[in-house]
DNA sequence: CGTCTAATTAGAGATTTTTCTAATTATCGT
DNA sequence: ACGATAATTAGAAAAATCTCTAATTAGACG
């Protein structure tokens, strides 16, 4: 799991919902694409980078595709997020030096 | 707090790598900016990013400028990131018709 | 095979992001 | 006031992102 590709993917707002809608179990491209304003290409392109990232994989039945969250990668995700943000924990306090010999 | 905002900020290492230092304390743009192959006025606009996204905050003490992780904001954006990925709750299964009336 | 549906790839334009150098602002110390 | 230091803003170039229309691929079916 890549996380810049997996924060990019996630710095989309379209990008974002797809992956709340199919929180509730598979979908279709054009199932997906129906709920925004934007062209089926354009759809295609974000599925794309969702697939790169990991977050989704595509499931061929006939001529339709179904795309799928990838549980564990979102799972992966958040707790790299987590670890990037800290996850509530504290720390030291500042280190100022008011003086000559200051910090950069 | 813009979620998406905030995932932009996430979306670039350096910003990431920002957050992470900060989390031991805060520390001026200056000692921050020698971490990271690039030019200060690049890192001031890193800053800005994460200042924008509330992710941190500036105090001056003099000529140096020390920024602060905001941890509240942190914290808010942890939550957001795990509503979106769905931390781990699972769902019902595929709704796949196979027959004529197909879906989307 | 021809045609219809579902979705993608190709190509291009517009906007945004990333980065740089040069100039400016702000503060401190003498 | 002057000069040094820390950091930002200004302006511009290169690269990436987002979106579109048109064309293509893949499969189903009569």
């Amino acid at each position: 799991m890549k996380i810049n590709q997996v924060l990019k993917a996630l710095s989309h707002p379209i990008r974002r919902e797809v992956i709340a809608k199919l929180r509730d179990g598979p979908q279709s491209a054009g199932a997906l694409a129906a709920n925004f304003g934007v062209s089926k290409p354009t759809m295609s392109t974000h599925f794309a980078a969702l697939k790169e990232a990991g977050l989704i994989t595509a499931e061929r039945d006939g001529v339709t595709i179904y795309y799928h969250l990838n549980v564990t990668v979102a799972e992966e995700a958040l707790s790299a997020v987590m670890g990037i943000l800290g996850a509530g924990e504290k720390k030291r306090g500042v280190t100022k030096t008011k003086g000559k010999g200051a910090p950069a």
